[in-house]
DNA sequence: CGCGTTTACGTCGTTCGTAACGATA
DNA sequence: TATCGTTACGAACGACGTAAACGCG
């Protein structure tokens, strides 16, 4: 048994027991992942794939047993390395955020640029999906850090870190009825008009279905989308009034729009950094957590990663654009 | 890196960072360690040792950190080779238990015997020692269990199982003056005489100590050991009076000394088995346990420690002598 | 016949143990 | 001088990639 065997035995798991394509992600050949394989298979005494013909169709309950095993075993390996390499100042590496686009286009540019400025040679990669495919993302270990937003309950991970709070804005084309109501914006309002919105907002679940659910009202999704340019766009096309995130606000530009406040209409979100408890972070990693928490250093954050806590930063600011702080738009 | 670099780098450091005696409990030579932990520092990048001129002096701070990663790494890769030994009934084997000379000489012994019977290629190692000793063992990972003994708070482990309680018995001469008091033995009598008991109870917070100053008094202890025949002994040479384990008394024989109950003087004590959270069980381990829980099997014992729960015996049972079953002394 | 796994084979790199060396107490 | 870590060297083992063989769909 050798780390190389768990590896490879892990990457053909991860690569839908496909051993050419897991070959090519560790850079090796076919024949030499199918050999080592095998060899494990003989010091186990038992078989880790169940094959069919000249193909492999399952794991084997006794594998998902040693699975269980060797993922914690090659983190802990991965975790070896880093400390390395941090501690060798390596330049090198690479960073993988799962998020959603609103994040990734609204939030973490600015934060990347700094980012890349510091590390040039650092790779990094961004995963857009929903929140919860962003969840499972750090759970397979397929990304370094999560960035997911809730209302509530804070999300299921080993380690939170809350980033900051934001409302969601409405968006109506000038010159709609609702931009002249002369009072608040009431959520029976909305009500009667169809809306366009994130896809998450077609869960039951979400946080603005449950809003009208509370009040007694039923919202007409009449569309979704990713991301708040797409949302813009259709709500300027008239097929109904947007509901988008104010990070996107400075994003939909135009006179055409106009943007509504809804922080009395909708709950407030949370914006949270998740982590998982078993990785052990490079230093330019440390370093973005540190530019993401206003006021923590490098040092506090290992400390409250150790730590397990939300204490970074006792007070959790309000979104504000990291481009234009001073600016407070919609409050 | 490499699970053998690892796990030669673990061992020297167990081994008071002495590469020759390393070398012998892995079964290799010095030249091979030597190399291959310095093929493991140009790897990492820093030296995992300072040296001076030709010995090892200490450890770097980086190779703490190193340790802190590597011990659990190879904990897993135990763990998936004790997995592969149950699944192919490898009848071969090790099993370390720490545990206090009590234990060792009055309950195990029945228990061991059945175990060699079931298992008789597996090689059962007892390192005898002190409570705390005993958990330090099976912190270190040099015991796959320890048996302790407490009153009060149980001793504190990954997972915790009591097997029974038992008494403190007296032991005096026959004819000796408390033979005939014609009342309960009281703490005050004690306190009259010098006594012989375990070593454990010359520590302040022992329980025989703390009974004793309960009751305002003071003990003499005049002479300890660490098994019950050598205070038995002692008892008969008239150097003080034993205070002993109930599960001894059928050891110390003889009709020149007499047991005198006391458990209305001393609190109960639990007998606790302790586990690592982190070591997969072999199925031998495994059988022992179920033996040690009376009505319990090697599925609910698992499923007990899956949980980490102590319920696989929800009445925890006074000790009986296994050779002796029915009879039931001192109460 | 393409796809994907397994097997065969030659080459290369690595690890091993023996043994000599250097340095210390 | 005994002990302990490092270095040198030859032998053996093992891993790698190329390439051919094999079974399905």
């Amino acid at each position: 048994m050798t780390l190389v065997q768990l590896r490879y035995f892990i990457t053909i798991v991860d690569s839908g027991l496909n051993i050419t394509v897991a070959a090519k992600k560790v850079h090796a050949t076919q024949s030499s992942l199918s050999k080592q394989i095998k060899q494990l298979e003989d010091e186990l005494g038992f078989l880790l794939f169940t094959r069919r013909a000249r193909s492999l169709t399952a794991l084997t309950p006794a594998a998902t047993r040693v699975l269980e095993h060797a993922r914690p075993l090659l983190a802990h390996a991965g975790n070896i390395r880093a400390l390395s390499q941090n501690l060798r100042r390596e330049t090198e590496g690479e960073l993988h955020i799962a998020t959603t686009h609103t994040q990734a286009r609204h939030v973490l540019p600015s934060m990347l640029a700094r980012l890349k400025r510091s590390y040039p040679k650092v790779a990094m990669h961004l995963a857009p999906g929903g929140d919860g495919e962003s969840l499972a993302r750090l759970a397979r270990g397929e990304a370094d850090l999560a960035i997911v937003s809730s209302s509530g309950v804070p999300p299921q991970a080993d380690i939170r870190l809350p980033l900051f709070h934001w409302e969601r804005v409405v968006l109506v084309p000038a010159r709609h009825r609702l931009t002249r109501l002369g009072r608040p914006l009431q959520l029976e309002d909305l009500s009667h008009y169809p809306l366009v919105s994130y896809e998450s907002s077609r869960e039951r679940t979400s946080s603005l279905q449950r809003a009208f659910d509370a009040a007694g009202l039923t919202p007409q999704i009449a569309m979704t989308a990713r991301d708040a340019d797409l949302i813009a766009t259709y709500v300027r096309n008239g097929l109904g009034i947007g509901v988008v995130a104010e990070m996107a606000v400075d994003a939909v530009g135009g006179d055409d729009l106009v943007v509504l406040p809804s922080e009395h209409l909708l709950p407030t979100c949370t914006t949270w950094l998740l982590l998982r408890r078993d990785r052990l972070l490079r230093d330019h990693t440390v370093d973005l957590i540190a530019q993401m928490l206003p006021g923590a250093d490098a040092r506090s954050v290992r400390r409250a990663i150790e730590a397990a806590s939300d204490e970074v930063a006792p007070v959790v600011p309000h979104w504000r654009d990291p481009d234009n702080p001073f600016v407070r738009r919609n409050r």
